[in-house]
DNA sequence: AGCACGCCGACT
DNA sequence: GTCGGCGTGCTC
């Protein structure tokens, strides 16, 4: 076993395979399957996984593996399997979908650099290199072709003066602290002690901390809490006292929070009876996908803990999954109150350094829980005992890129290798999972009232067009008004929620409608307020804030589409006195600034919170007693299949935030379409209807549930090599596809343009086409030339969520 | 993905 | 005759 197979770091079709490495006699006990490895790969050195390791390779001249990166594989033989199965379901590249299911402080950086060859003198150089040499031992490649030297220094490696060094690094650097800790016995310590002379107080304290504790302490610690200068140490480290060593340490992003220790909740009638199929589960080391269905604050958090709690009783690790967790802080002080140091975090929100210790937890069973956004489903737990998916509807489960995985497929997978029970909950499930919870696929579970028999708020539904009609042009309906201003009184808390399309506004121009456009891409630039530029989501392009109109010089052009922020003005122009906190992308750009604000408004300090999306989720606050919807259809014009479902499950959610305590809740939603299904039904809170008509909807038009999709995208800078290509794309598969299929295009896609690269789709709508994969795989092959050298990319999606 | 090798046009 | 364009194919 003196070979290993190896993935390499190049996602391409022609290297996504393994290539066989000689392993060199000091490495044998280290390098096993899923340890990063660098190796030679042509003239280049690169990042690899060694995916087995076997006695004989059918290649005869083999390189040998350069060095480990990892003392442990950083990939198990669970993760590894997982990995394939990821590339096979997403049609991605190995070594993307191993890069996928690791923090990405592990993923290589490369440097290539030219260093003096040995035995060669900087004066041997030619004139202008001997400066650069003289000043900098080695020369960044990307400086030297910036500064246009590369043919003269290819010349001088042609003649052996120079060498071309290409180094592989880790990202991220384990974080060492100086940790101080006796050198001696503590029986010499204690001598030591009793001989210091009196004046040496600092000395004696830090001696005594050490009686007490004989372990390693972090230096600036120990420097604060006795009080003490860093000299007392230093003499004593110099009379080999104490020593002095670095630490690997982690960055702890709560280490500033405390966390009470809370205990289990009783549960109510219904929690009992939901919980006791996944506890039965769970005893018997059975698989089965629960759909737990309830409503609003109707206590699903508390099943998730004490299903862990059982978890953790067997000895087993559990994962929970909830979407981009940044923005419910409230539910991992939840899971922190309760497991204390048992919990790992894992989200958006930390930096990588951070990200790769809460994951370095986990693989060395540091911690037994994870609570994470989507990539956390990849935790190196290895005992499994339940995975929970908080709020399961939610699209944010389903990752864009390659591999365009979705969380609850892996979730699916891995809790089928370790025998155990999946938890999707929601108040509003995705119409995906109801079905196959109807279909007897998964277990439904109902929570159907809320806790303590609160009752579920009061939907009020405003026409704003007749408020229009009635001549009120403000932005907030009389009836919505009159209730903020009741609650002012009352001293009770609003929160008013503004469905904004997109992220935020655009400029147009009054006098002829010119609307600015991205000069590569088929999208209006958006208007960012920090650094006054206008921005294309897209491609990155930057422009400034025109003035005065480009087509027809008016002056007249102004920001539209504009969010909170007008709103905030307006509203404080009616109630002056009004305290209103906005939760915004500009209010929340700082780290914690985030939860500061919800703190603030949890404290009272303020009456009316104002936001957007991100305010629809986990807000749990007893004095919210008003909802106030601005306008719930700006999401129903879209052009998605699913823009429905996500009104009504928006609506839904942010109607929950009312009325969750004590005090009974109101909702007012503010429409111009009052008579749509999605803002009718979620007004009276009635998903069941509304999962049947959206269902009746689903089948017309042959949409999932009902059927499965996958998108093809083709891309390429001429427009009509895009549209042939897609045209052959769409030919071929129908001819391999049953006649059930359907086959969608070319169409354009719904943004044609991006990056001066036109693109075109096809969607395919199938039940069952054992064929497809087969078929797609025989199109990416097909163009793999082409798509190599980027002129022509093909993307793949099975089951998209987004189809642009 | 890089990088080398290799085969054609425009220059000293 | 040579420099350099980037098409083609390989990396254990």
């Amino acid at each position: 076993m003196n070979i290993a197979s190896v993935i390499v770091d190049v996602p391409a079709k022609q290297t996504d395979k393994t290539f066989d490495y000689k392993i060199p006699e000091k490495y044998k006990d280290v390098i096993k399957p899923g340890t990063r490895v660098i190796v030679p790969f042509g003239p280049r050195k690169i990042q690899g996984f060694v995916r087995d390791l076997k006695g004989e390779s059918s290649f005869s001249k083999l390189r040998a593996i350069i060095e480990p990166l990892d003392l442990t594989p950083v990939l198990n033989e669970e993760l590894l399997q997982l990995g394939d199965w990821l590339t096979e379901h997403t049609l991605s590249y190995k070594i993307s979908s191993y890069q996928a299911m690791l923090p990405a402080a592990l993923k290589a950086k490369y440097e290539k650099k030219i260093v003096l060859a040995k035995g060669t003198e900087i004066t041997d150089l030619s004139g202008n290199l001997i400066e650069l040499f003289r000043e900098n031992r080695e020369i960044k490649w990307e400086d030297a072709v910036t500064k246009g030297l590369v043919q003269q220094l290819q010349k001088e490696a042609a003649s052996g003066r120079v060498d071309v060094v290409y180094q592989v690094k880790d990202r991220v650097r384990k974080k060492l602290l100086k940790h101080v800790s006796p050198a001696i016995d503590p029986d010499q310590l204690k001598e030591t002690r009793d001989k210091l002379p009196p004046q040496a107080s600092g000395q004696q304290s830090v001696l005594d901390f050490f009686l007490e504790h004989p372990d390693p302490v972090e230096q600036r610690l120990i420097l604060s809490t006795l009080g003490i200068s860093q000299g007392s140490i230093q003499s004593l480290v110099k009379k080999g006292i104490l020593k002095i060593e670095e630490l690997e340490v982690y960055r702890d992003p709560y280490s500033e929070r405390e966390f009470e220790r809370k205990f289990a909740l009783d549960l109510t009638n219904e929690q009992e009876k939901a919980i006791s199929p996944i506890l039965s589960a769970i005893e018997k080391d059975l698989h089965e996908v629960f759909l737990l269905y309830g409503v609003t604050g109707s206590g699903k958090t508390e099943i998730y803990l004490q299903s862990i709690q059982e978890v953790l009783r067997k000895g087993k690790e559990a994962i929970v999954l909830v979407p981009e967790i940044s923005l419910t802080p409230q539910m991992v002080t939840r899971f922190k109150e309760r497991f204390g140091d048992l919990v790992a975090v894992m989200h958006s929100g930390l930096s990588a350094g951070e990200k790769y210790d809460e994951w370095r937890k986990i693989q060395r069973k540091e911690v037994k829980v994870v609570v994470g956004a989507r990539s956390a489903i990849f935790a190196p737990f290895e005992n499994i005992g339940i995975i929970i998916i908080d709020e399961e509807h939610e699209t944010s489960y389903k990752q864009e890129e390659n591999p365009r995985y979705h969380a609850r497929d892996v979730a699916i997978q891995r809790a089928k290798t370790y025998a155990c029970p999946v938890v999707l909950g929601s108040a509003t499930p995705s119409l995906e999972s109801f079905a196959r919870a109807q279909k007897e696929r998964y277990t439904l579970l109902s929570l159907p009232k809320r806790m303590n028999n609160q009752a579920l708020p009061t939907v009020e539904i405003v026409d704003m067009r007749e408020e229009l009609r009635t001549g009120n042009r403000s932005m907030f309906s009389v009836k919505l008004f009159e209730k903020i201003k009741d609650r002012l009184e009352k001293k009770e808390q609003t929160v008013l929620f503004l469905n904004k399309r997109g992220h935020s506004s655009f400029v147009m121009c009054r006098d002829c409608g010119y609307v600015m456009n991205c000069p590569h891409c088929d999208i209006t630039l958006t208007y960012h307020r920090y650094n006054e530029q206008m921005k294309c989501h897209y491609c990155g392009y930057e422009d400034r804030v025109p003035t005065i109109c480009p087509e027809c010089n008016s002056e007249h052009i102004r920001y539209f589409g504009t969010g909170t922020q007008k709103v905030e003005e307006e509203l404080l122009k009616l109630i002056p006195e009004a305290r209103i906190i906005r939760m915004d992308v500009d209010t929340t750009g700082r780290k914690g600034s985030h939860e500061k604000l919800l703190t603030a408004f949890q404290e009272g300090q303020a009456d009316i919170l104002l936001g957007t999306q991100m305010i629809a989720k986990g807000l749990d606050f007893p004095n919210i007693t008003l909802v106030g919807v601005l306008s719930a259809d700006t999401m129903l014009n879209l052009p998605d299949f699913r823009s429905s479902e996500k009104t009504f499950q928006l609506l839904t959610q942010v109607s929950g935030r009312a009325g969750r305590h004590k005090l009974p809740g109101e909702v007012v939603i503010q429409t111009y379409t009052p008579e749509h299904y999605s803002v009718e039904l979620a007004g009276t809170q009635d998903y069941d209807r509304f999962y049947q008509q959206e269902m009746l909807i689903r089948k017309v038009h042959q949409y999932p549930p009902f059927y499965y999709l996958s998108l093809v995208t083709v891309s390429h800078e001429e427009l009509m090599k895009v549209v042939s290509v897609t045209e052959k794309i769409a030919k071929f598969i129908s001819s391999r596809l049953t006649n059930e299929a359907v086959v969608l295009g070319p169409v354009a896609s719904p943004i044609p343009r991006i990056n001066d690269r036109y693109r075109y789709q096809c969607l395919i709508k199938y039940k069952k086409e054992p064929e497809l994969k087969n078929a797609l795989k025989t199109i990416l092959d097909h163009y793999q030339q082409e798509t190599g050298t980027g002129a022509l990319q093909i993307s793949v999606d099975l089951n998209p969520y987004i189809l642009m």
